[in-house]
DNA sequence: TGTGACGCTGAGCAGAATGCGCAGTCTGTT
DNA sequence: AACAGACTGCGCATTCTGCTCAGCGTCACA
């Protein structure tokens, strides 16, 4: 879908003050409320904006470890089930068919290193990975900011 | 912040209905329209639930390119610099400080293959990255999966 | 055993926002 | 010139929110 400045902006409205109402948006930015709505839908039903909703950080329930395993998986099965065998552990929060050396690319949560541990052995005892090499997040800088990319694509 | 089950089914609620409103969740639920008005100011103060902001989808607006970058910077700049650098970027998703061979790991969205050599020879040219190699992302099973795990925190 | 802190409840009320519909206007395209 | 699509401004009934209150059960601690 093409978005336009006005798109950029009532996201960036909605996304600096969560509490921000239709009307209000409409008032800030002066054009009509059923205007916000109609491009609040719009985007919405093309997928633009997709989850609009609460999302829970690991890090503040108790899981501040994060780490991406690389996983080759057994030749018999393909990657399809091997991720609705990934899919039954909580602490995978997202998995990818990736290029390169391995197969798939799983990002996990956990409460400690050692508890990270415990959690590639979950995967391994699946029988559906051969191996895994894993890289440790030690920092964050940030994530999820897929806002300025949507300004970008507004201006040209 | 330790959650509990009532916390994780009113995240759940408002996960799966994003029209769902606090009074109408009471009504499910079951129980006052205060408390989970109290439950929900006390994940967000405690940052259970982190963002809850409409996620532009970059595959939805011309993006459908994703690849991971491990990045090795150079020596005497740190790693908060370079990702400041990165950071002016709009394609640069997220960043990460890892463990291992590279020194961070960006996630990068791009319009196609060819766009996505383009943001790497936009990142080289910051000066502050000395190699980068990248992982491409063939298929996405999921992400941002992180209800399963807040429900498992909930239960123990 | 007494006391207080804490969370949940059910209720009420004023203000605000929403969903919906409608007619008029503007703009770019065919 | 005609048309489709988008934006506007308006109104209305319904719903939700923010705020307050007193009452009640439970738990920890003195």
């Amino acid at each position: 879908m093409r978005v336009d400045e006005l798109d950029a902006k009532i996201v960036r409205l909605f996304t600096e003050e969560q509490r921000m109402s239709v009307l209000e948006a409409s008032r800030i930015l002066k054009v009509a409320r059923a205007t916000v709505q109609a491009r609040l839908d719009r985007m919405s039903a093309s997928g633009v904006i997709g989850r609009w909703v609460p999302q829970p950080e690991p890090r503040a329930f108790g899981f501040p470890v994060v780490a991406f395993c690389f996983l080759t998986i057994s030749q018999d099965l393909g990657h399809d089930a091997v991720s609705k065998a990934l899919a039954d552990i909580p602490e995978v929060i997202e998995v990818h068919t990736v290029s390169g050396d391995s197969d798939l690319m799983a990002r996990i949560a956990a409460r400690t290193n050692s508890d990270l541990q415990r959690v590639l052995d979950v995967m391994m005892a699946t029988k559906a990975i051969v191996r895994s090499s894993s890289v440790i997040v030690l920092n964050t800088h940030f994530e999820g900011r897929t806002l300025p990319l949507l300004e970008a694509a507004a201006r040209g």
